[in-house]
RNA sequence: GGGCGUAUAGCUCAGCGGGAGAGCACCUCGUUGACAUCGAGGGGGUCACAGGUUCAAUCCCUGUUACGCCCACCA
């Protein structure tokens, strides 16, 4: 006998044990099979299982399931990314913490390396534990790392590729600096965060004490009324100390008020330079003074200014931010943090009198994503991407549809963020990572080359001799090797059978703010290195946040962890909330409640089983649905053949949040409300032929529930199938193996719907009716069709049984007229009356039968304003017009019989 | 500044050019052998606001308001 729940503690791993030792997560053989392929976006070797995770995973997980079970040969790729900063700053920071005395530079390069790759094998890749535990159906026999050789390989060829093609170079320019772990970073792993800063304004004296005209009032017309005469000229900074390097100060070539300086130059105060005001277009004469500081090595927009009149270019910081020792540095700033730095250049400036004022400004200030610090500008050395070049075909796929977004309207943020590309800066000054294959002689000239051998080789036909090299020190950025993931786990740039067969992938599942990070950069290799784009579709979800609609976040504690769901309500409880609100296009709220709910069901669930297991109800293989003979089965196998469909239909479009509804209203509301209820009868009848039957549907369409419904909660259904097997006959596979229920739309059987509709409409208005009147729930009474069609009657007849069960009567028969003392609701074109003489509240009766009679007028005057609007009964299509006539005459009929029942209560 | 999105029951959200829905919460009743992690019944909404298109608008268009996110910029 089935215990009352489902035991998801202790199934859980047995299940997933179970389906892993069967190899049914490894792709079929079968050639004929239609490929299906999905590369999981491979977690930090240092992540561990966040709710996003979890509902990304569970996205594909279904997916992968439903794909299989339609006979598809699957391929899951698992994997791992090596998450280079992260990695390196878990490992950094342990051995901080260890109290011992190494780090990263007493160690080095080497002996650090070994470091981190022995803590990924003792403590790495945790989530991918966790994934199986919320059902993950990869192939982790395939399971890559992107520092697995094979991989790496991968990423060095295309590197030196690149490179050879001039779509990867070396160049001096300015990059985001992250002084914290000393490495560039790229444009999307800094993050723009608005802070409370200042506004400071300084005065730059006039060179030999010159003075000039500052327009101080204008008149209606913008022409200058009044002058004050100045003898500087006045910027703003929220960067003090940068004025260190300035190398001009800017104008706007139309800005009248200091046209007449343009070309003079002004006194840096503290450097004791003199520096140029030039004109460029740059300055917005409307923003502040209109006048700017230009200090080309520390700023975008000025590195621009800088470079087009050739000003230099004054480096101010080393790589940990604070001031460089260059002569060009006034001695006593030199070596000062940047923002030590700060507040000595105002305090000098002060001292100076050229402090102006200083204003309260709420600023974006740029941050780093990892660090947390504040990202500083440098010019440097670093390897670009030539992003612009590569996004022509990566933007074409999608262009041509070859590759389509869903929901569609991410196209445009990917578009956007396509056509304004820049270059990307692939390299990081840390350690772990995949090394730049870049080798420099003494001259500095750059050999890149796939290995050392080939580097030496090419340097020596350079030189015409062999000539020591030095290998570049820095590593990819890790979203190079991503980038790749689709193919070079698949064994790219070798043909193999896995190519040929997976790949372009089918599609990728991820969240929006990964777009730009990985699907776009899948996109330009995939597209440049294997001509395909790397999948068909990218399937964007939603961000889960808390309950109040706030993103979840670690050291806020606000972060719902999803193992922790798994142990109090199970994984399928909580792949199956996610699946149910992963709607496209709105956040996800995430709440406790939400998941016990959906524990619920999979109880429900398997208490239908439980019922199924009392009433001997086996399936038998030569059980065929279309041979059945009573209604009730034809309806349910009907309603199910339904349902699979929808299901189906919605995964096919991607709605996981319709395919899972359908299975939750199909299974509680149709399957165990209804369906359970009605063959109740049945099955504890005489009519040994209706109970086989019913017996054998009621097994079949539980088998179709769980097939179905596995995708979703693949626990609670595979137990059920195990466990069904104990009272049925041997199961040939687990139920990830089996196959989809076929739809047959044979089976679709529309009058059994009406039929057995009628009948539910019956019961439901017997009770409802119970209800209303306050009859008591023990008191059973009979009931009276009266004015009954000869269909109505049969029916009446045929279900008498149900009927009279779930409503509680004594008897249901067909009568002429309402006796005295009953109350009576309509069904289509009879009338149901209840004796109640003596047990019925006449009172409330009265005051239902006049909500019901106000109902009905206020329908009618709905239906009749519209029809009698000429232009309705002109121009709506006719059958629109016929079904609210049909509509006004069927409230009407309703109406009189209330009325009438109104009148039989005096 | 550019882009995207959201506004429907107390809460969380579906839906949709012609009859306002679900889950949770709430109220009433109920331990009839699948299930109290349950069953039956019920109350509750000018579908943000204002215009427009249409015979007909919660749905389409425009605008407004509020909220959210992304990109860029603020020297």
């Amino acid at each position: 006998m089935l215990a009352s729940h489902f035991a998801a503690k202790e199934a859980e791993a047995r299940i997933y044990a179970a389906w892993e030792a069967s190899g049914a997560f490894k792709p079929k053989d079968d050639p004929s099979a239609a490929a299906f392929s999905i590369v999981l976006p491979p977690p930090n070797v240092t992540g561990t299982l966040h709710i996003g995770h979890a509902l990304n995973c569970t996205l594909q997980d279904i997916l992968c399931r439903f794909e299989r079970a339609r006979g598809k040969s699957v391929l899951w790729q698992p994997g791992l990314d090596h998450a280079g900063i992260a990695t390196q700053m878990v490992v950094e920071r342990q051995m901080a913490a260890s109290g011992s005395n190494e780090s990263r530079a007493t160690l080095g390069r080497e002996k650090f390396l070994e470091r981190v790759w022995s803590w990924k094998h003792e403590s790495g890749g945790q989530i991918n534990e966790q994934l199986k535990r919320l059902g993950a159906s990869c192939d982790w026999s395939r399971e890559r790392f992107t520092m697995d050789a094979g991989v790496s390989q991968a990423v060095i060829k295309v590197f030196v590729q690149l490179h050879k093609e001039g779509l990867i170079y070396r160049d001096k320019r300015l990059v985001n600096w992250d002084p914290m772990f000393e490495t560039a970073v790229s444009d999307l792993e800094v993050l723009n965060e608005e802070r409370q800063g200042h506004f400071w304004h300084f005065k730059y004296p006039l060179e030999n004490g010159q003075t000039y005209q500052f327009p101080i009032a204008f008149d209606d017309d913008g022409a200058p009324t009044e002058f004050e005469t100045r003898d500087y000229i006045s910027i703003a900074t929220t960067r003090p100390e940068t004025m260190l390097g300035d190398g001009a100060v800017a104008v706007h070539p139309d800005d009248v008020r200091y046209a007449g300086i343009v070309g003079k130059r002004v006194l840096l105060p503290l450097a004791d330079r003199y520096i140029p005001i030039i004109a460029d277009d740059y300055p917005d004469p409307e923003l502040g003074s209109g006048a700017v500081k230009i200090t080309g090595a520390h700023d975008f927009n000025d590195y621009k200014v800088a470079k087009r009149h050739g000003l230099p270019l004054y480096i101010l910081m080393d790589s940990k931010g604070a001031m460089v020792l260059d002569d060009y540095i006034p001695a006593k700033y030199r070596g000062l943090d940047r923002f030590e730095a700060r507040r000595q250049v105002i305090a000098d400036i002060d001292a100076l009198g050229l402090l102006e004022k200083v204003e309260d400004k709420v600023m974006m200030q740029p941050i780093g994503e990892r660090s947390g610090v504040v990202i500083e500008p440098m010019l440097t050395d670093q390897w670009y991407v030539d992003a612009k070049k590569l996004a022509v075909g990566a933007l074409a796929a999608v262009e041509s549809g070859e590759t389509k977004f869903i929901p569609e309207n991410w196209t445009a943020t990917y578009y956007q963020w396509m056509r304004n590309i820049e270059p990307w800066c692939v390299s990081r000054q840390i350690w772990w990572g995949h090394r730049i294959p870049a080798w420099y002689d003494e001259a500095g000239n750059i050999f890149v080359e796939a290995t050392q051998d080939d580097a030496k080789a090419a340097a020596k036909a350079h030189h015409g001799k062999d000539v020591a090299l030095r290998q570049d020190e820095d590593v990819l950025d890790t979203w190079f090797s991503s980038g790749l993931w689709p193919f070079s786990t698949l064994g790219w740039p070798n043909q193999t059978p896995e190519m040929a067969r997976f790949y372009p992938t089918s599609t990728v599942v991820t969240m929006f703010d990964i777009i730009f990070f990985w699907v776009a950069r899948m996109m330009m290799f995939g597209v440049h290195f294997t001509g395909q784009a790397p999948f068909k579709s990218v399937v964007i979800h939603s961000r889960v946040v808390d309950e109040h609609g706030k993103k979840m976040s670690k050291s806020k504690g606000t972060s719902i962890d999803p193992t922790a769901l798994i142990d109090t309500y199970g994984a399928d409880a909580l792949r199956f909330t996610l699946a149910i609100a992963a709607g496209p296009g709105r956040d996800i709220r995430m709440s406790d409640k939400r998941v016990e709910g959906y524990r619920n069901f999979g109880t429900k669930l398997w208490n239908a089983a439980r019922f199924a297991q009392m009433n001997e109800c086996t399936l038998w293989e030569a059980f065929d649905p279309a041979l059945v003979k009573h209604t009730i089965n034809k309806w349910i196998i009907s309603e199910l053949t339904k349902t699979a469909y929808g299901v189906a239909t919605a995964l096919g479009l991607h709605r996981f949040d319709e395919a899972a509804q359908a299975n939750y209203s199909f299974v509680w509301n149709v399957f165990c409300d209804l369906y359970v209820e009605l063959v109740k009868p049945l099955l504890s009848g005489d009519d040994e032929d209706a109970k086989n039957e019913t017996r054998q549907t009621f097994a079949w369409a539980l088998d179709q529930i769980l097939k179905i419904l596995h995708p979703f909660m693949p626990f609670v259904t595979e137990e059920l199938w195990d466990k069904t097997a104990e009272f049925g006959p041997k199961r040939a596979t687990l139920l990830c193996a089996a196959s989809w229920p076929s739809l047959d739309a044979s089976l679709i059987d529309e009058a059994a719907t009406a039929e057995v509709g009628w009948v539910v409409e019956l019961i439901t208005g017997l009770r409802s009716l119970r209800a209303e009147t306050n009859v008591p729930a023990s008191a059973k009474v009979p009931a009276l069709l009266i004015g009954a069609t000869k269909e109505s009657a049969i029916r009446l007849e045929r279900y008498q049984a149900e009927i009279d069960r779930l409503a509680r009567l004594d008897y249901s028969m067909v009568a002429n007229e309402a006796p005295a003392g009953s109350v009576s609701f309509v069904l289509g074109e009879a009338t149901i009356a209840i004796a109640l003489e003596g047990v019925m509240d006449i009172g409330a009766e009265k005051t239902r039968l006049a909500k019901e009679i106000a109902r009905c007028t206020k329908e009618i005057d709905t239906v009749n304003r519209k029809l009698d609007n000429p232009g309705f009964v002109a121009k709506a299509p006719p059958e629109v017009i016929e079904e609210q006539r049909e509509r006004a005459a069927g409230y009407e009929a309703e109406r009189g019989k209330y009325e009438a029942a109104l009148a039989r209560l005096g």
